[in-house]
DNA sequence: TTAAACTCTATAGTCACTATAGAGTCAATC
DNA sequence: GATTGACTCTATAGTGACTATAGAGTTTAA
């Protein structure tokens, strides 16, 4: 199959398809007479792996090291439990961040309720005077 | 002052104060004989302002906005809190993309348990096969 | 006097793409 | 046979908010 059909079996961007290549994430497949790019199963299960792990917002290093270990299958799959027990961890971390960041931003926008002037305005001031607790 | 100072009293770098400067978020200091930059009172306080948002994780876009508002003092501020309610929303959105993204992550890892080999690992054959649910 | 610490500009790199330009190819319709 | 539209190719630039580096000049203290 030619690299449009393979973007709507993948739900992947033909752009990014072609990016994820020129990464050796995928194999360069073979062309044709035109130098069409001709992809089979093997190539579109290779995607399907990258694109689960995209959506679960893996990122191209780590889904790298994921097909190098899949290179090893008789080896303990240990680093593979690592890295999404790690990835899990930098989630929470995020959400931690983004918790604080919405009790920052919600106590800022209180200091306004009422429309003011941009003089009067509290959330400006505010902005010029707290240090926004973090 | 010069720029290593304001760096120190605002906690951004002496790079980003030059970022923010072609930018045109601050105004160009005055420079001395040999071209340092100098800065004065009115551009600490400018400094501290961008800071205070971006600590809010506020876009420079935004930032613009703000500044410019703050031009006008005699206007009504309802852009200002239109816009750290978008702000919010914002936020909010990419906090229940997270929630869902930890969830799914959760369940891929209970799938793999106890170490496997590899092969057997049923972390990498979820990503194989299963469309993670989003 | 010499070394460390600072400043300057300009440029490239980060991440995971997206968008564009300019050219070639293929299938279907008139 | 001609033309249209949809597809493909490569190469390059842009996104956001910086960070890092190179190579050069300046200030300050020991
Ligand atoms: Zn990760
Ligand atoms: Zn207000
Ligand atoms: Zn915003
Ligand atoms: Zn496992």
């Amino acid at each position: 199959m030619k690299i449009g059909e393979l973007a709507k079996l993948t739900g992947c961007s033909v752009q990014s398809i072609r990016f994820y290549e020129k990464e050796e994430l995928i194999s360069a497949p073979r062309r044709s007479e035109c130098n069409y790019r001709l992809y089979d199963q093997k190539n579109l299960e290779q995607l399907i792996f990258i694109k689960h792990c995209r959506n679960l917002d893996i990122t191209l290093a780590e889904i790298k090291q994921l097909l190098n270990l899949k290179q090893s299958p008789e080896t303990q799959c240990e680093d593979v439990n690592y890295l999404i027990d790690e990835h899990i961890k930098q989630i929470n971390l995020r959400m931690t961040g983004l918790k604080k960041l919405k009790g920052s931003l919600t106590d800022l926008r209180s200091k306004c309720r009422d429309n003011q002037t941009v003089k009067n305005c509290g959330i400006l001031q505010d902005l010029l005077t707290k240090p926004t607790g973090q």
